[in-house]
DNA sequence: CCGCATCCGGGAGGATACTG
DNA sequence: CAGTATCCTCCCGGATGCGG
């Protein structure tokens, strides 16, 4: 893979990108699309289910977000057709190669927090 | 480090984060800043020099970039005392530790324009 | 060379109410 | 339960022009 500081000019989706990294960042760039993805690590959940772990998000970004996610093919949503009705969301098989990048993340988050701030107790 | 989709919450600079990946995309997020990042990842470069390699920033995004991840303790800012000025923007011993997030974000992008984009010839 | 000031449009993101 | 629909605000980000 590319080191340092060496990019490469990608057309992706129609759209031009002149360094991987802007690719990335677009895809997985915005308040709450890190957020999603990492509690859908390693566990399926619903939406209400996931609207309570992520207590400040409103449903219609959850939503949003939840749809670009899908249509960038990491996550795979599962419709069972019930009533009341049930909806599944996971990481697809190429979303759980994400792993060490939200790893690296929430380590980096980890590390800011522990250097400039504090850990609340509940 | 945390695993899966383990969270705490947070108090840094005042705000409440509810993620330790909420307060990492608060502070890395955006357009730019991962590019930014990037690009400053084992070179020091000059405000000019950032600018050619980012093609498409603007000087007032290019820089107000560069003030944020300087309050945020990510990169240095060295002025020269010289007609004409002379500023030199690196990585922070802290932004240096951002590596391992921003090769996995590099490699993230470079794979996902393979699966789903073109790189194109120049 | 390295910025700052100003104006502007569009979209991210929030709040609330409603529905199959 | 899992969304839609609407309205509204704010600020990201672009364009342009100036200044030490």
């Amino acid at each position: 893979m590319l080191k340092n500081g060496k990019s490469v000019l990608l057309d992706v989706n129609s759209r031009r990108y002149y360094c991987q990294v802007e690719l990335a960042m677009d895809l997985l760039g915005g308040k709450w699309k890190g957020v999603i993805l990492w509690y859908l690590q390693g566990d399926t959940l619903r939406f209400t289910e996931l609207r309570k772990r992520i207590v400040t998000i409103s449903e219609k970004m959850l939503i949003r977000e939840l749809r670009e996610l899908e249509k960038a093919g990491l996550i795979t949503r599962k419709v069972y057709p019930e009533v009341p009705p049930k909806v599944e969301y996971s990481l697809s098989d190429f979303g759980q190669t994400l792993a060490p990048l939200l790893s690296a993340v929430s380590d980096f988050g980890m590390s800011y927090a522990l250097k400039f701030g504090q850990q609340v107790e509940e």
